[in-house]
DNA sequence: ACTAATTCTATAAAAATAGTAGAGTTAATG
DNA sequence: CATTAACTCTACTATTTTTATAGAATTAGT
């Protein structure tokens, strides 16, 4: 499952691909129109924004604006920003792995592989997904 | 991510899988085989119970057996035990369905058709692994 | 009766999540 | 250059979930 700032993110990032090339976004108005808290929401852009997603211009009239583009931006990559590894074992994932502390011998280890196919298969999905593709929707 | 209570229900359920037929396991060697806290283990061998998934003996000599054939144990079937949802948010769940609280139009929700297709296609793919899949690997 | 196992309920410690507070910085404008 | 309105940053707090642990009750074989 999503967290709830990874599902205001993809909230905020469809609500700025929404808008006019060169517009900028308030926070608060992206806030109110996706019905997220503000402050959460202030943390998340900034996260979006270390994450090269957005851009922002500070100062009176500033606010925040899409830096990739729409179709570069997928599932797979907010979900690893935001929740980390898609596998379902730290021991099966390629950019958050990890051994287990319970794992007396990982090549013996019978759900490794089985959880490795489950990775590839769901992030081919997740990858498949873009901000673009939801907004066409 | 799995829970570690998934986890550790997995590879109960593999060493169960791995006896002989008719043979009853102590929560014990279990828990020794598979390097699971004993009690903690207790508690997800109940849960595996109530979900008919295993079966038990109580008493002297007592224990715990598979019920099911490792062929019908899947992934998924596991994985909404004890980690619920397969889908990325519940609006877009099958077994665990909820409207998502910040939500002011689910048939307008931009987000939901991409989630129910990364969902069809994860739990696809979750089908396809069973216990049996995996002992044999 | 004794022993060894599951069963059940309650509790506790730790970690993660969700959200809040408030001071600081930046930039436009009159 | 003061004011205003925005982002930026750090710290904190409250809640929930996760990960167990404790101990009494029940069951069944010998």
């Amino acid at each position: 499952m999503l967290s709830h700032k990874a599902k205001y993110a993809l909230k905020a990032l469809l609500f700025l691909a929404q808008q006019d090339e060169n517009h900028i976004s308030r926070t608060i108005e992206i806030a109110e129109a996706a019905n997220i808290p503000k402050k959460f929401l202030e943390q998340i852009l900034l996260d979006l924004k270390r994450g090269h997603y957005v851009g922002s211009k500070q100062g009176k009239f500033g606010g925040y604006y899409l830096l990739k583009s729409k179709n570069d931006i997928t599932l797979a990559d907010i979900h690893r920003l935001f929740d980390g590894a898609i596998a379902l074992l730290p021991c099966a994932s390629l950019n958050f792995y990890e051994p287990c502390s319970d794992c007396t011998s990982e090549s013996e280890c019978l759900l490794r592989h089985g959880l490795m196919t489950i990775r590839d298969e769901t992030l081919k999905a997740m990858q498949g997904i873009t901000i673009s593709s939801l907004v066409k929707k």
